[in-house]
DNA sequence: TTCATTAGGAACCAATTGGTACAAATCAAC
DNA sequence: GTTGATTTGTACCAATTGGTTCCTAATGAA
């Protein structure tokens, strides 16, 4: 009973990631956010409490479309060095002044908003996890693969670190592409 | 001639500097700028065009006041290890929520606003020569210091990645103390 | 003392902000 | 077709936005 939705949530998602990452939280108003939604007021109150009902729904469809999708890309390669494997997190084929939206947001509302906070830690978390996964894999240290060395763990965080690094640093044009240079003096292969 | 001005520009300057790094430029509305920096629109408007005027004049404050103090605390370094020295980097001593200015203008801003990002190169890259300086004095790598080995300069570039990373990371809490470890991991030094 | 010049402060402004109210529209079930 | 539940679009809102105007006070050179 009731009217349907005449809208596709999805789509709607994808457009408030959209303009969310590519501008930030403030930066973008109702207006413009509406539009890139494709939505009218009436429907976007119903659906999304707020503007920031919105901006959560949209960090949770970045970590379903874009995070897992590379964790699984990740872990799916078969690339013949981690170093390969990691240039899907590094050479990422987003427009570059966008950035990481996990970047972007823990950055602009990180110390503010909780809920933002707690979804990017999660984020920044599972793509740790697959950093871990890779080198574990390309037998990086040590080859146990049930109880991962410490040291690779702390190796993977420094990853996750420089690609935040990266990614910040990227919204300014200068050296953007020099990222398997940076890899490969953390991995110690060659390039 | 002239009626001279009553307040302090370098109080001002601070106070911009401060509520800016804290909260960004979207996020700091004319009031509280005002407050923070203690001036009435009519001297406010008078000295700096408009609110992004103050914006650009508080970058250039942090570039003298954090960033060449940084730079010359790093240049001024007798600790034994270059990683004792960059700890003069990754551990300062800032209320951990608001980052590092220059971090925080580059991702708000650094796609938008040209001045930000050219100001923010500019201090990145003096951080970055500040950190090869340290390197090379460290004499890690050869030590031909007039003409630095271009794999000095990389790895001063991937430290600043870190610690570029650091800071964006840092803006939400977990984590947020284990710099030395991942410091030692590019150095290869004990810590 | 005069006077050109600037600082300071308050009142004011149009435009925009995020959000609400509500009636019309649309469907399923009966 | 009627009912009941829900969506959708529009009109509307108070509050806030960054910025301007204008007048007075203060200053120092002549």
């Amino acid at each position: 009973m009731a009217r349907p939705r005449s809208f596709d949530m999805d789509t709607v998602l994808d457009g408030a990631m959209d303009i969310f990452w590519r501008q930030g939280y403030m930066a973008t108003n109702l207006p413009d956010l509406l539009g890139a939604m494709g939505l009218t007021r009436g429907s976007f109150y119903k659906a999304f409490a707020d503007k920031q009902g919105a901006y959560l729904a949209a960090l949770d469809r970045y970590d379903s479309q874009v995070v897992d999708r590379t964790v699984a890309a990740l872990q799916g390669c078969t690339g013949p060095t981690a170093g390969h494997c990691l240039g899907l997190l590094f050479a990422a084929p987003w427009d570059p002044g966008r950035g990481c939206f996990i970047c972007n947001a823990m950055v602009e509302l990180g110390p503010f908003e909780e809920d933002v906070a707690a979804r990017t830690n999660q984020m920044a978390a599972k793509l740790r996890d697959a950093i871990t996964q890779v080198l574990v894999r390309h037998g990086d240290g040590d080859d146990d693969v049930g109880d991962v060395a410490p040291a690779l763990q702390e190796k993977a965080d420094l990853i996750l670190h420089l690609y935040f690094g990266h990614q910040a640093m990227g919204k300014t044009a200068a050296g953007r592409d020099a990222w398997p240079i940076r890899l490969a003096h953390i991995l110690g292969e060659e390039r």
